[in-house]
DNA sequence: CTGAAAGCGCTTACAG
DNA sequence: CTGAAAGCGCTTACAG
């Protein structure tokens, strides 16, 4: 095709009267070059406006720059602020993100791996615990580091850094119990394996408090908004007219559910407690503001790159490292049931 | 290093008992081969799992399945949204998304550019129009398709697909003005060039209708938030009480707005008017609905990779092509003053 | 600290 | 429809 221009390293080299592997090496490992050809190089580099082919490279040492980021979605600000920390956690370095969504499909999950997997990438992160077979032991054939996100559980591939949502949904339901709601109920959209634990967790609150008959349970598969929110509060409400309390699997649920009571005169909190998961920034900004199980998303994507650089510099990680990152429930106005409201942090 | 197995191409033509190039050509346009090679080859792949090298192929043709993506941050639901429009668009096609964040920054946006185009990608997409001069350059020269997206504007690198954000936001200056009222201010966070524009498409709507004088106009340049959206609103209301009604540069700000007039017994819509940009979901499920300029941020991801895909496909696409893909303004109850409101639609 | 040789795994023309 | 030859632009050992 064009075979015009394009600056190759040996350009480079004969430009600096050197040879391309001094070159190579000076581009890799500028100390293992003396100071008087590396100068040579640089201008030369400079001047050629050389730029390295990174194909060429990959091919000749097998390895490349790319991080493959393998997520359910992007449309979903979880994700999103996920895919932020990854990004905070790549400055300085060299890497690359490639971006595959599953669209919570593990068939699409599995090719998306065997795609990502051949490009011999420097690493790989992906959402979950809950690969299929195949998939699982695709990662764990996989060369490079291999960090699962979003939720720590057992027997993890290599790496892993997350949180326990069983754990951040029960000490959600517990939070309302202590309020005094007598009658809790759960709404969930979007119900991957995540929402499902958190589910569990609200169960296993209830189960415990001798309140486990109802199944106060309201859930659909589609994918999480505010309206949907509305819609899921207003079912509730037909279904179960005595629910006295929402733990959503979401924070948009939470506003949805926030603004559907506000349009039926149901007041919040001293009718409905309304807790939301992740403590997403508009939670606090709410009226009432709203109570929230707060989980740290940009730190899990810095984390999930941080153990990955560690790996590729020889540091010590060993297979199964988990990183439980916790969860803090931070109770708001909208949960502030029996107590003096005198003084109202946000 | 582990040269243990690892299938090439050359060990499928062994297995196929036909050569190598053939199982290249199998692989790249099967029609080209006959269906006994074809039925050998595709057999001894499957046998042996052979995966092709993406380095090579690209060392070898100079070309990439790599679309990459350049935007300011993935923390930013609009940003999402055009990736998940984008991701859509990519279905069926082996096109591979790398993506590269540059906070905002022309410099970061360069050196991104370079990298990216090392890469030898199959397309670029790039948000806005007000590259740096050394970007544009190099953007210019790109052997691949490139796509400015989010704004239409003048001079376009090759192709563009977005809309006018000064009309957009003209448009809902006006009709908050056949609303009623007399006094709105422009709200704005995250000053990007986008945002400039929006701010001057409302002053030009308040100086054609002989408002212009107070140049209401609160802005910062943090990261917009629905909190951010609260305190904004609380300056503009120190500043400027006799507001009446806000345009807010996006729906975050709109939301804030939204919450603060409760917090502080500001009726909404008839004390004060609040206009969002974008249109995000939650907007129509608030209380009350709250009126913005519809974007179609998917669309616009979508219809730049169907662009990127026709360009590869040899169809004409002309450079300078550019999609103007409109605004809709969405009337909700957050500006409806004067009108009876028996029949409120979301 | 530096270099000559070989090779990474494909594709590109060019023949036949 | 099929193949032999050359090459894409680097890096990897191996010497010196």
């Amino acid at each position: 095709m064009n075979k015009t221009s394009r600056i190759t390293l040996s350009d480079v080299a004969l430009a600096a009267d050197v040879s391309p592997i001094t070159v190579s090496r000076a581009l890799r490992d500028p100390s293992k070059v003396s100071p008087l050809a590396r100068d040579r190089i640089d201008r030369a580099i400079r001047e050629l406006g050389y730029v390295p082919n990174p194909a060429a490279r990959a091919l000749a040492s097998g390895r490349t720059d790319i991080v493959g980021v393998i997520i359910p979605s992007v449309s979903n600000n979880v994700f999103a602020d996920v895919m932020r920390g990854i990004d905070e956690g790549l400055q300085g370095s060299p890497l690359i993100v490639q971006l595959g969504t599953t669209r919570y499909s593990p068939l699409t999950e599995e090719q998306l791996i065997r795609v990502f997997l051949s490009q011999r990438p420097a690493g790989l992160i992906v959402a979950g615990h809950d690969q299929s077979p195949a998939a699982r032991a695709l990662l764990a054939g996989a060369e490079c580091p291999v960090v699962q996100i979003m939720e720590v559980g057992p027997d993890p591939i290599d790496l892993a850094v997350g949180l326990s949502h069983f754990d951040g949904a029960r000490a959600a339901a517990e939070h309302l119990l202590a309020q005094g709601y007598r009658a809790p109920a759960f709404l969930g959209a979007q119900m991957d394996p995540r929402s499902q634990r958190r589910l569990a967790g609200f169960r296993a609150c209830l189960e415990a408090a001798g309140l486990g008959g109802d199944d106060p349970v309201v859930t659909t598969p589609e994918p999480s908004s505010v309206s949907l929110g509305c819609r899921l509060f207003a079912d509730l409400m037909a279904r179960l007219p005595q629910t006295d309390a929402v733990l959503c699997n979401n924070d948009d649920l939470a506003l949805g559910v926030l603004f559907e009571a506000r349009r039926r005169n149901i007041a919040v909190p001293s009718r409905l407690g309304i807790c939301g998961f992740n403590d997403h920034e508009m939670m606090s900004a709410a009226e009432p503001p709203i109570t929230s199980v707060a989980t740290d998303r940009r730190a899990m994507g810095a984390q999930a790159i941080r153990l990955i650089r560690a790996r590729l510099a020889g540091q010590d990680a060993p297979r199964g490292h988990a990183v439980d990152l916790g969860f803090q429930l931070i109770p708001r106005a909208s949960t502030r049931r029996n107590r003096s409201s005198a003084n109202r942090p946000t």
